[in-house]
DNA sequence: GGTCATGTCGAAAAAGTTTCGGAGAGCTGA
DNA sequence: TCAGCTCTCCGAAACTTTTTCGACATGACC
């Protein structure tokens, strides 16, 4: 059986605990230790909780994962530590697809990171799961202790604390994202564009900050103080950081968003000044999750494969499962910019503005661009299945997508 | 050896069939059963089949419902039959927070109707599943037997077809909903109002149409033919639906939309016209789901409390699973209109058209209008670019019309 | 005919759960 | 103070199930 117990990081090693090991080591009884796992009433609360630490101490895991438990119900866990949002529902609808086809079921939860207390990690594990996909989420290092205690392999997406340990993550090409991004916004003519993104902290913010401050810098175009706001890639910080950009004496032309989100709140702050968009005010967003489509006018923004992230997460979580090692701690899918509705030239000149040329324009300055830092693209040492790819030429997409919708920029 | 099977009604009676009552009766050893049972390899096919008649027979059920899958190996499916979107997510989300206080894990799934074969259900209580809830899906008989047999409870969240048979099923006040849209609009002073909602046979579709109808009845307002169009609740119908009712001769001054997607859809087909949000043209939603607070400007919409729906979903399968009866077939959960931008008094109040006599007078050339030419609505399928449209009442909007998307016309 | 691999099976060991009785502790009333 | 009662807490033993490992049979191959 290639499950046999103890096949943890160094083989061999003392042997497993049991209930026998705890109770002698509590100086009580098998029956005791069994009642104390199980919940029963009749054990004294000082004998309970004396348990209770050895168990914790002897690092005590059931055994035999029953009959119940290994047939189908094989099951890994996506975790979010906010509420459900359009960014989430892609990952989901990615992860949801690739378990439906490896046959496991795809449990999702919301769980605060003060949520994640010590029984945490084992109460997964006697739930069922084999893996945890952790989203955005902060893991301390208690937390991870606690995870490998319990023989759960953990994958994070976009994780927001840089991988200080071990941990397997995946991402997008952040840096390349925000490289597409402005110089989008830098080729249609903006000089003034700002940025407002995520928490300071977030790895993938810093990226798409950087990208789109090396994409300035190269550009010999100026970033004045007040032009980055931070904030949790919501929609409300859209509507405060774009206000405050906004009224600024000297007002950006174009602003970057570090969200889609949060890009739908800069357009809500921008009507409310009786902006036009994308006459007055371009504006681009990241993610392409549903809202951007969605928005009217249709969303330009930076495309991240949030659904195949998920999958790939997925995948990755099984494989770690298996035993098998992953050839890489660290994983990006490519970003790809989709030009919409939402960005045109600055000063709004109708005619003019022909977004196939501006998008042709686009790709071999982001490759100049990258080519020169080996060293931006610091969080991916690894194989990525595409490495960094910035923008796909398009024309043709973009014309697809709002087909209907906006046929007056192309005339 | 007491290896009586039937372990009948009445409790006391003969105990319950062991392993050792299987193995005696099919004359091997408690060990070959066990095998048997947890799909080991070293079993001989024949013995393999005979213990599981035997066992079958025997009525075995797994005895000590192990710590691990007391806990937490029970799960719920919640089952979508589309790719997940914001009405997806507000569910989930509530189901999730649900089965958190509950301690069953919420297993997503997306499943198109075509993929529940016949061993679906089976398979899914394999997996440990405890109960099923489907997300606007559509059942057929067959299915229904297959969880039946099953043992598998279920839970309908928003029926497609009328409930046939007897499934316990979650909805919201539909059709209160759609009045009360429908009376906002009207209160406002709109009497040209069309509806643009889902699959003409989905009963939450019907509901709300009928609100819709019914309120416009009461007041006296015609609904002309083309003035409801039907679609899929997505974003694309309402760009097709939205363009099919701007286009007609007599254009809507509001359009009430059978969900938030389909609003903004119809954001879009009245942007792409040059109508502005909510001077020229009033959008009523459907759901209020995150996309609708976003909207730019907000969209008024009808609130259906979708992660309630979710959690009393859940709730009711949890119920159902514990054998409990539940009290009634179907639930519904109160609707409730929240007002945000996207309405406004009709022609904005402004001097020129007095809303109560221009709307008096609109029915009867409405009515007119559609007596005459039943092939008008043909000449603007979807994609017009711009067509001088046809007739819009020309008092206040002629000017309107060709004033090329700008804002200009307000002066 | 040896030998070896493979497939089946069960005895026994291991692990965990539950039952049931008993040791105390605490309370009450005489 | 003490018998009697109840209630809490614990463990021995019985029970259920899983897993290991050796035994045996069978067939293939040399």
């Amino acid at each position: 059986m290639p499950d046999s117990p103890r096949r943890a990081g160094v083989s061999a090693g003392p042997r497993r605990a049991t209930l026998a090991t705890v109770a002698a080591s509590a100086g009580v009884s098998v029956a005791t230790v069994s009642k104390v796992l199980n919940g029963r009433s009749d054990v004294a609360p000082a004998t309970r909780s004396l348990v209770q630490s050895l168990l914790r101490q002897h690092e005590y895991v059931a055994p035999a994962p029953r009959r119940a438990e290994k047939g189908g119900v094989a099951s890994i866990e996506v975790q979010f530590d906010t509420d459900l949002n359009a960014y989430s529902t892609e990952i989901i609808q990615g992860a949801v697809a690739a378990g439906a086809e490896a046959g496991v079921g795809v449990v999702v939860s919301i769980r605060k990171g003060s949520d994640r207390t010590a029984g945490w990690a084992r109460d997964l594990a006697d739930a069922g799961r084999r893996a945890l996909i952790a989203v955005t989420s902060e893991l301390t290092g208690r937390q991870l202790a606690a995870l490998a205690r319990a023989r759960l392999p953990l994958v994070v997406i976009d994780p927001l604390n840089l991988p200080q340990t071990r941990v397997t993550s995946i991402g997008s090409t952040n840096f390349a994202g925000g490289l597409a991004a402005t110089h989008h916004l830098l080729s249609l003519g903006h000089r003034r564009i700002a940025y407002v993104g995520g928490p300071a902290t977030a790895a993938c913010n810093q990226a798409r900050l950087h990208g789109y401050r090396a994409a300035m810098e190269a550009e010999g175009a100026a970033v004045p103080p007040g032009y980055v706001q931070a904030g949790h890639f919501r929609y409300h910080d859209g509507v405060v950081g774009g206000a405050a950009v906004l009224d600024l004496p000297v007002a950006p032309t174009a602003i970057f968003a570090g969200s889609d989100e949060t890009a739908l709140g800069i357009m809500e702050a921008a009507r409310a000044r009786g902006l036009r968009i994308p006459e007055d005010l371009s504006i681009v967003g990241f993610d392409d999750t549903q809202i951007a489509q969605m928005a009217s006018p249709p969303l330009t923004t930076v495309r991240q494969p949030l659904r195949e992230m998920g999958g790939v997460a997925l995948r990755t979580a099984l494989r770690l499962v298996a035993g098998e090692r992953v050839d890489s701690h660290h994983m990006e899918l490519a970003t790809e910019l989709v030009v919409r509705g939402s960005t045109a030239r600055v000063s709004g000149s109708r005619a003019g503005v022909r977004p196939s040329s501006a998008a042709e324009s686009v790709a071999p300055v982001a490759q100049s661009a990258l080519a020169a830092p080996a060293a931006v693209s610091r969080p991916a040492p690894a194989s990525t299945p595409r490495p960094a790819r910035v923008s796909r030429k398009p024309s043709s997409r973009a014309a697809a997508t709002d087909g209907k919708g906006t046929p007056d920029r192309t005339a």
